[in-house]
Parts: structure tokens; sequence; C-alpha cells
DNA sequence: CCTCCCTGAACCAATACTGAGCCAATTTTT
DNA sequence: AAAAATTGGCTCAGTATTGGTTCAGGGAGG
């Protein structure tokens, strides 16, 4: 084993748990079954079991057992476990209608030393080499100006949806879309929504960003 | 021509993360082993990873190891944690650019089934006498239309909403601004809205939905 | 000469896991 | 009702792993 063992038996638990198993009477089995069975201490399990009610998977009492909570279907784990299986394109049509209201609100609300920051993003992914420096700084691009929207709850949901993009399926895509030529027009196209954020201009941010979003959408999806 | 070896391994190291390396659970091997893999010392590899450090490819934890930030597990709990300080301003702010859109979506891709029990919310919420029916089918209207949006992850975001909705402090909202007068002004817009999804109108559905939601913002924050 | 980068090694500090034991709450058996 | 067994909560000492830091040297280039 490698290591972080405790978080194998995490992701393991959660496996047999959504694939069914001890869902009769909703009952783990003890902790000290566990150990044996997965061959650790029972101490690791205990933090790898803590994982799984950090995330609501799972409640524990004294005495009694480990039971699941996953049979409710409204729960916030539930609700962002069946987001991991959003599809790209799912995803592109929100974008489609959040980011360019965020830099519409951005246009308004940012303070100048926002748009700076904003400013820098678009400065060091227009001048970096390599794909993934590229990528990183067009992520906080898009992020930062999430960050001046001045709406708390949009920034929570680009975080949502920028942690979804960083997961595996995503990932081969943007590689496989990834060309000099497509890097250059995306940074000419985040130029133009900087240009109208300083100008203080909403209607064209928003447009510039819906623009930019569609050149994404079709490298991406290919259409 | 000076040598360098750290800055080669900081793009070595770069290449196989974009290349996929390591997504798998996040991590990246231990210095020690690098440094033996890649045949330089371990200070080297150390300075090469200081610079994944310092653009956020990279985080490290004594003790534990070097993670991607890009998979960097629990994010997703700790965005979904802040957002349960959303105002109700923001969150009405982002109800009038999703809402309008899930009921566009909904009158061009809604089976007739679908277009039922959506009828069939507005029914039972029109009965309804007391206010926490009201309120729950009221809110099962709403979440039908963005079921049969057809875009999943558009309806997960609602059901993220719906929740923080269901907690203390808006309940207490709800309950200060609900009467019977606009019981039956919510009814009659609602009425509109589903009107606008049978006859398959997708721009008289979005905004009589921007409509209705205008109408309840005004209501609960007193605008 | 000095400066810079790398090597090699040692030690420190934080974290992870083991194995064992005891406690407290609960259920089951007597 | 009382005793025993079960089960999660907690602590501790010990070992191993891993990043953080420092130091003494070597070699290349100014």
């Amino acid at each position: 084993m490698p290591k972080l063992v405790a978080n194998d038996i995490a992701t393991a638990l959660k496996k047999r748990i959504s694939s069914g198993e001890w869902i009769e009477n909703g009952r783990m089995p003890p902790e000290r079954d566990l150990a044996s069975e997965f061959g650790v201490a029972r101490n690791t399990v205990r933090r790898a079991v803590s994982f799984l009610e950090d995330d609501g998977t799972v409640v524990r009492h004294v005495g009694r057992g480990t039971f699941l909570t996953a049979t409710n279907p409204g729960s916030m784990a539930a609700t962002v476990s069946r987001m991991e299986g959003t599809s790209p394109a799912d995803m592109m049509e929100i974008r489609q209608l959040l980011e360019p209201a965020a830099a519409s609100f951005a246009a308004t609300n940012a303070s100048a030393t926002e748009l700076n920051a904003v400013r820098e993003a678009h400065k060091i992914a227009s001048e970096s080499q390599d794909m993934p420096t590229f990528e990183h700084w067009d992520a906080e691009f898009h992020h930062r100006i999430f960050a001046c929207s001045r709406n708390d709850f949009l920034k929570e949901i680009h975080n949502l949806m920028r942690i979804l993009r960083n997961q595996a399926p995503w990932f081969e895509m943007k590689k496989r879309s990834f060309s000099e030529e497509r890097r250059s027009i995306y940074c000419s196209e985040h130029q133009m929504v900087l240009d109208a954020l300083l100008r203080r201009d909403p209607e064209s941010a928003s447009q510039a960003m819906l623009a930019h979003l569609r050149t994404v959408e079709r490298n991406l999806l290919g259409r």
C-alpha cells in the first residue's frame, strides 16, 4: 500500500455503499470487522468512516453502529455526487448562462483592484508558454471575474464548475482540444472581455464573454 | 549554457501532470522517489516542485505528500458549506438568471408526461389551503420545470438552491412574507408559465417565469 | 578569487498507520 | 433486573513515511 490507506478505504466504502451493499437494514458492519476485513488497524477504519460521516454519507451511534443516510436523495451530499456526472455539453450550456451575467455584474461592481487582478491573470495566461500554465491562468481569469461579480452564490457555483472541470474526463478533453492557435484566439477574446470590463460596459462585457464561451464550446465539443 | 536542472525537471513534471499522470488520487510521488527516478539530489527536486507550488499547480503537506490542486479532494464539500451563507438577495439574483432559462429549455424539451407533472404540481398548489402545503407544491412546481429542462447540471443546481431555501433563516422569511393575496398572485403567475409551456413557447415561458420571480423578490426582500 | 547550481547527507517536524487498552452507550442474554 | 456482549469514542506509545531545513562540498563560469 502506497499510504493514505484511510482515503482508499473511504472511497472503497463509498463505492460499496453506492452499489447497494448494506442497504437492506441501512447498517454498516462494525469498525472492528471492517478493520480485519481490510487488514488494517481499527484507527484507520475509523478515520475512513469519519470521512463518510463528514460528507453526510453515514451517521454513527455509540453502542448501536454506523448507519447509511444515503437513502435521502435530497441531501447536499447526494446532490453533489450526482453533479460529478455532469456532461460537458450540459456544463457549457450553463456556463453560457452564468458567465456573461457574471461579466456584466463585474463591469458594474468591480473595484479597480479587482480589475487589476483580472488583468494580471490575463497577462500571465497570454505570456505562458506551456499548456498547464495557460490552463491554470485561464481558469483564474474566469474565476476572478466571478470574484468581482459581488454575488457570493454565483461565485460558489463557479467554484463547483471549476472543480468538476478539473476531473478526469474533462482533462482528457481539454488536452485533445488544445493548440497554439486556439490559445491565441482565447487570449484575444479574453482581451475583449477585459477591455469591456475596464470600460465599465456591462452589455459588451456580457457579449464578449458569450462569444468566447461559444468558441470554447465549439473547440471542446467539436461542433 | 547554464544547466538549470531544476527548471527542466519542473517542466518535465508539468508535462507529466498535464498528461494526466497521478490524477487518479491527485498525489505525486514522494520527493525522494522522484529524486532517484530523475537521478538527481532531493534538493534539486525540491526546487523544481517549489516552482509548481509557486504557480499553484501543486500543494505540499508535511507528512502527507504533494498533491495536485486540480483534484484537491474535499474542496467540493467546502464549497457547498460556504454556500450555506448565501444571502436571499444573491440567490434571487441567480434564480432570475437560471429559472427563465430552465423554463425556456423546458418549453422545447419537455415530454407530455413531464408537462403533466408540472400541471399537477400547479393544481395541488392552487388548491392547497395551508401555507406548508402550498410551499411544498410551489417548490415542486419549480423543480419539475427544471426536471424537464434536460440539463442535469442545471437541475442539480436548483436542487442545491432548494435545499438552501429550506433552511432556518429562509423559512422565517417566507413565513413573514406569506399572505393569501400573494398566494393567489403566485398561482396566477404559475398559470401563465404553465400555459406558455403547454403552448411550447420558450420565449414567453421565460418571460412569465422572470415576471414571477420579480414578484417573489419584491415580496421577499420588500423592494 | 567569487558566485551560482548541484550533490550528498543529516536532522527536524508533521502526518499516517499499528496495536493495544479503556470508557460509555446500547443491545442482548441470563 | 442484572450481567454480558457489542459497538463507537478516545488515548497512548511506537514505527514509518514525507516534506522542511541546514550544512559541507564540488564544479562551471565570470
